[in-house]
DNA sequence: CTGAAAGCGCTTACAG
DNA sequence: CTGAAAGCGCTTACAG
């Protein structure tokens, strides 16, 4: 059992008794440029490289040409998310066959405790995607500081540093969401439920675009926030039914209030019109009205944004945005006798 | 949007105003060794690597140290298995978890066409685990030839060179299979079907356990391969309708087995008493007799013996089969009025 | 047409 | 206690 003793370009040079530099040239098919060799002396160092088994050693290549068609792809969770059940797999399906068809390899990277930081790791890699973000981390900020290709699936805000993001289209579902609702709104008022929960961009843009198409349409909108158990009041559940109207924001809300809804003998999509703006629901909660699914796609834009700056395009005229498309249910399907 | 302008060590060095050997040293916690820092100077060093926001170069740290912590996964399918649908998907899991476990992240590497070659983005980590592989392919064996550390998922063969594998415990299972179709084989004999496929190491290894244990149990074992369509003949149902015990070697052998069975009035585990060799299913075909699902750990035990592997560890030391228990399921059951 | 040499960023044995 | 220097394996502008 003998050591791994790499075959470097200096012995397949030897053995071929050439410089090393025309083996480099050889082998990577740049003779002909700054470099050109004679047919047989090309011949023989091919010959000596197959019979030696060079293997050309990437990390000195990435060192001397600053990339190695490498993706990194990071995410908080303790445990990288490829299993079926994880909530960012679908993310990490379309990351995985976008990277796949740009010709990237992927370093899948978690955040376990290790020697070398997070970042470092990163850094190793051409770029990254990164998934689910805690922004707090020092290590991570220094990255987005020295304008290493970053790309958050989400948008992503870095104190004191421009971030490159892609996220959902929000605000033209919403849009739409909200105009399909207005004909329930005989009050001319709509309720919002939101989770107790960090303020985190998404969040907060989905409130403001929900916010800003109410009061276009002329309508006000009632913030309510959930208790920890993503339950509302008794009382907040009487402003709803006055209404008529809600639209909630997560998905964990959802069983609450039916639960609610049916103690007080109210049947969604009957005796109120409700929706949700959930982009990770998959198979549950399909009677209500929310919009699609496409996790999948805006992995893949992410690593198109990330492919595209790694090749010095425009940042600014990349597509950001994946688009969402409004799917009504039964819960505002045919309400109040319409 | 500036370039990603990379904070070496030197810039931290400078900085700072103290030699970049003396910066290595504090930022990899090597002070006191070799290199002695004093304290005033070691605080000033850390604290312009943090305003910097120096970030070490992985590249550069492996063409060194020889190593980065990073475990490579190949495959020769198109696309990397993390679909949880694909039939590598259970290794890659716990692979996964035991590179984490192990403190490796992970290369996720498959047989697209590209400019590098497949050795030189596997040789990018310290070694690499290979799922499903095609052995044919030379560049592979360049890697084995030179003992880059590979350990193959499943016992495989290279011509020339030792390789390292870990695989399932085939031979105790089979044995046990075989004593608990013992009671059923009134003839003497016993039937083993086998798919038409091309000859690999794990059909062969099963085949031959069969046969070994067969012939230890003072059995006849005759074997029928299946046409293309993993169908057998009429004749051939008849021997095993007389044999009444019959093994398969691959689960896609069951459904045709199956229809035929109905179409003469067969009932499996009443006229004849069955078993599958077969270590991929998952829900399906669970009335017959069988062997536990271990691709999991499989997986991680390959993990576990590379990692070994990569310290140094004596290698004819490491444990290299994943157990196998048998499920006795119906078409065994209570056979033959027993 | 071919080769010697610099340099990518790091670590570490060694000299002072 | 600190720094200068070699070298990991590669690529490429440049000199011959």
């Amino acid at each position: 059992m003998s050591e791994y003793k790499r075959v470097t370009l200096q012995s397949v040079a030897k053995e071929a008794n050439v410089s090393y530099a025309s083996v480099s040239a050889v082998l990577n098919g740049k003779d002909g440029q700054s470099i050109r060799v004679g047919k047989e002396t090309k011949a023989k160092i091919l010959e000596c490289a197959t019979r030696l088994g060079y293997v050309p050693n990437m990390a000195a290549r990435k060192l001397k040409n600053g990339r190695n068609s490498l993706i990194a792809v990071f995410t908080y969770e303790q445990i990288f998310p490829v299993d079926a059940k994880n909530e960012f797999y679908r993310f990490f399906l379309g990351i995985q066959e976008t990277a796949e068809k740009n010709g990237y390899d992927l370093l899948i990277l978690n955040n376990r405790p290790t020697v070398g930081n997070p970042s470092s790791r990163i850094a190793l890699a051409d770029g990254a995607v990164m998934i689910g973000v805690n922004r707090d981390d020092q290590d991570i900020v220094r990255l987005v500081q020295n304008n290493y290709p970053l790309v958050f699936v989400g948008r992503r805000e870095v104190a004191g540093a421009s971030t490159h993001w892609v996220t959902f289209d929000y605000k033209e579902v919403i849009s739409q969401m909200v105009v399909h609702l207005l004909p329930f709104c005989s009050t001319g008022k709509l309720v919002y439920v939101e989770e107790r929960a960090v303020e985190r961009e998404p969040r907060r843009d989905k409130r403001r675009y929900l916010l800003d198409v109410a009061q276009k349409q002329g309508l006000e909108v009632e913030i309510i926030e959930a208790d920890e158990n993503n339950r509302i009041t008794v009382t907040e559940m009487a402003t709803i039914a006055k209404a008529k109207v809600a639209i909630f924001d997560r998905l964990s809300l959802l069983h609450p209030f039916e639960v609610l809804c049916q103690e007080q003998g109210l049947v969604l999509g009957r005796d109120l019109a409700t929706a949700v703006l959930e982009d990770d629901w998959s198979g549950t909660y399909a009677n209500w009205t929310r919009w699609t699914n496409e996790r999948f796609e805006l992995g893949a834009l992410a690593v198109e944004y990330l492919s595209a700056m790694l090749d010095g395009k425009d940042r600014d005229s990349l597509p950001r945005f994946t688009p969402l498309t409004l799917i009504v249910s039964e819960t505002s399907g045919n309400v109040l006798g319409k």
